[in-house]
DNA sequence: CGCGTCCTTGACACCAGTCAAGCGTTGTGG
DNA sequence: CCACAACGCTTGACTGGTGTCAAGGACGCG
């Protein structure tokens, strides 16, 4: 089910103990909250089904998304050193979830050499997403900043094997992509009307179509190295 | 000289480790880069005196900042997982680093258990630092993102001890403040002025003083939780 | 049928980018 | 010792992307 080879060549046993972490699983709702700000001793979670993200609360009252958690992501697995959590996170759709204890984790990465490699990539690469977002939410304009997003997401999807032909899934409201690339929801639509009416993207019903991959990564100079996926990204698309 | 006591308690032995680890240092000048975006293997760096800051370039040729490097923290000491850096890192100052061999990371991480957990801890630091800048770059105007890079440079560099009175060494330029909040150098200035105007700071030779620290921490709604420095604030005042 | 949620569109105001010019300081070489 | 260049800071004028407010439309659900 998760497929994170990318960052290490799992064993089967590295494979099994991945495995056996999601034993205990749970369905969620769209909106369900797993982790509250501020929760003293946040629940460890991975996302197999549905998409989640974290999010912040501002003093005004707006709501901020920092990071989307797609299929095969986890929470925050190493929070327990840092006492509580600093943002909250929430299912942006119907999904499913596993609940880990934090001692399980524990216990794989003393034992399990290379499935706590993977994990430890795994962390790495959410750096290099966040680093990559704030360049682009800081430095691009509004058509640019969610024509990435849509590239990333989709190269994050395929690694994953959730994109089919030209199209994947696409949860999020006009509201929650302005709150993830930093506009307005007015702005989220005139942006993704200005795509539209580019011929670069085609969103309806929750399904995002990318007809031309190249012309839309030309477009917001996406280039997909610092998701770090390369090596593995053909070998793992079949679990 | 580092105190990452914050994030584990160290013992002795620990402690040594550390401090061993920073054995070949050598002095750096302002504008020196110490890794290149692109670079297959790159060398694992501290940075013991001075600024430091990672960037990227974007296709326009323009440079931005995504984090600052204070003293006491390390560059990307896992990066060999990667395979290779999606950023640079350049001095900001005059400084000292420390570079060290991955092996000799790879040692302490498996030997000892509160120095590995210290590394992490401050790991999982930049991650919350990282979302903290994304809401600060995309959802403030340009005087408090300012003001907020403020209160969070000085809260780090408190950590560290290098905060006298109501003062901290300044090492950035306007133009590079405004490459790490997200804005042009022009305005950079403007808002300076703006908050030399309301007292909230006073600026001049790359000294930063900051009269009224609670004011301007509520000018830009600064909570430093999320730096998750608490708990050993006064501890580890002193080495 | 009526309500809620989300999408769409218009008008207007404003923050911030860009271009451009001038000033002050530092450091270097004649 | 002075001239000059390099760099960083400061300020003005103008433009434009984006936020906000507001109203209406499409769709699904009870």
């Amino acid at each position: 089910m998760r497929k994170m080879a990318h960052g290490a060549t799992l064993a089967e046993a590295d494979r099994a103990a991945l495995i056996h972490l999601t034993r205990h699983m749970r369905s969620v709702e769209r909106r369900q909250t797993l982790t509250e700000e501020g929760d003293l001793n946040p629940r460890i979670h991975i996302v197999l089904e549905g998409w989640a993200c974290r999010s912040k609360l501002l003093s005004n009252g707006k709501r901020l998304i920092t990071d989307l958690i797609l299929p095969g992501d986890a929470c925050h697995p190493h929070t327990n050193l840092l006492g509580h959590a600093d943002h909250s996170v929430t299912m942006l759709s119907d999904g499913l979830v596993a609940e880990v204890e934090a001692a399980e984790i524990a216990r794989v990465l003393a034992h399990q050499a290379s499935a706590a490699q993977a994990l430890h990539w795994s962390s790495l690469q959410v750096d290099a997403i966040l680093r990559q977002a704030l360049i682009n939410n800081g430095h691009r304009l509004a058509d640019a900043r969610i024509a990435h997003l849509i590239c990333e997401l989709r190269t994050r999807l395929l690694a994953v094997g959730l994109v089919k032909g030209d199209r994947f899934a696409w949860p999020l409201t006009q509201e929650e992509l302005g709150q993830a690339v930093a506009i307005s929801n007015v702005h989220a639509n005139r942006s993704l009307m200005a795509l539209r009416a580019d011929g670069l993207i085609d969103l309806t019903t929750r399904v995002m179509v990318v007809p031309d991959l190249a012309r839309l990564a030309a477009y917001c100079d996406f280039r997909p190295d610092y998701l770090h996926l390369s090596k593995g990204i053909d070998s793992a698309l079949r679990t």
